[in-house]
DNA sequence: GAATTTTGCGAGTATTTACTCGTTTTACAA
DNA sequence: TTGTAAAACGAGTAAATACTCGCAAAATTC
């Protein structure tokens, strides 16, 4: 309903003592739980502060509003994976792509995994909430690792915007995640070869069998 | 918070003389318009009264809750598609797979694009609702005609659990199809040929390189 | 150790929103 | 016409929840 505005979503004040550091992070982790344990929809102020272990007051002394909450924890998360990726995309130098993309589903599922519910609502949040300048580097972070891989195995992937196919592989292994991940608590036997499969046959797959348009666009 | 039982989503009362049908309507088609323009966040039962122009009162006449009325809608959705995938899986036996998947991709970008917020909206709170049993009957259904559709296929489609592969599918498509929707009004060029090439992907390519389970499982 | 700044507190406020209930109006049957 | 059931009404209630503000405690500075 509220429009929101990109500025409301910095911290308020910096933490300056360690004490409120501690604070700083009680609160996120705090939201952190609630978010994991029941989505969104059990997430408010009040009930992050008693988790927490501290008062309403404090935690409005470091946010300014609920969205700015999210927004942190939603940086927190977006800056750990690009640092994940970009990690593991340099060790997957000079791999053949199968080997790769096998790599790559198996950080996914760990990343989702822990915490789908987690995962599912700040990946929600995202479409609502300003994307301020920190996400939108972390954003880019990952794309360009994953750009990088895929550019290395140009001549085996079918033709088409690298980085548009770099969005969509991350955006189809997510969505097979998810969709499992909702309620059980164990990994299912053979999603992570569906999620190989699924990546791995968009990036070779040439198109085809279109009626009327797109011959090679 | 609230449990949710699945009781609690039937219709309080059925609507026997056409004034009343007409109102129901009128509720449903207001809820669809809310949730089509502005989401979830938008959608609560004054407004819908607002906009459907009758009084709370009456909605909640008909509906015993909020949820309720998103069941209701929910269930009108699947209910058309798993109508709109029935006729053309139909329309579609003997045809070569790719052939298939084309009109099957065109159908879904049809069906999705319409009302992007809708669809997602609907499609999120499917997993937070109790699933009743009509809602389940309208899911089989899709399962089913899309089930029929890939086995007329077996040999030309990977190893792997047919059932399983058709909501996979299903959910790759709408993955794919949604975030690019979020926002824009037109279909993206390439859109089509993307989700065509993920599918397709999907079908066909075989599990590999995985470097320690799974040689064929 | 006094002054100042930072941090923490939590009762209280304002708003939103799901839902009720007593009443009135409309449709249909006798 | 009259009686009855169905439908519509909408002011009002109760609960949830985002957020404020004045004050107290702790830390830091002088």
């Amino acid at each position: 309903m509220t429009p929101l505005k990109a500025a409301a979503l910095k911290p308020r004040k910096p933490a300056r003592q360690q004490r409120a550091q501690a604070t700083v992070e009680a609160i996120l982790q705090a939201a952190a739980r609630i978010l994991a344990k029941d989505s969104l929809a059990g997430l408010n102020t009040n009930r992050v502060a008693e988790v927490a272990g501290i008062s309403i007051g404090s935690l409005y002394q470091y946010f300014p509003n609920k969205e700015a909450l999210i927004a942190a924890l939603l940086l927190r998360a977006h800056t750990e994976q690009a640092d994940a990726l970009k990690k593991l995309a340099l060790a997957l130098r000079g791999q053949p792509l199968p080997v790769a993309v096998r790599a790559l589903v198996k950080l996914a599922l760990r990343g989702q995994w822990e915490q789908p519910r987690l995962s599912a609502a700040l990946d929600h949040e995202e479409r609502r909430l300003p994307v301020d300048k920190l996400l939108r580097a972390a954003h880019q972070a990952i794309d360009e690792s994953l750009l990088d891989l895929l550019q290395d195995h140009r001549h085996a992937i079918a033709p088409g915007d690298l980085n548009v196919m770099a969005r969509d592989v991350i955006d189809i292994a997510k969505a097979l995640i998810e969709k499992d991940a909702d309620g059980r608590s164990e990994v299912p036997a053979g999603l992570e070869d569906r999620v190989y499969r699924a990546v791995m046959g968009y990036l070779v797959t040439p198109t085809e069998a279109n009626p009327q348009s797109s011959r090679r666009q």
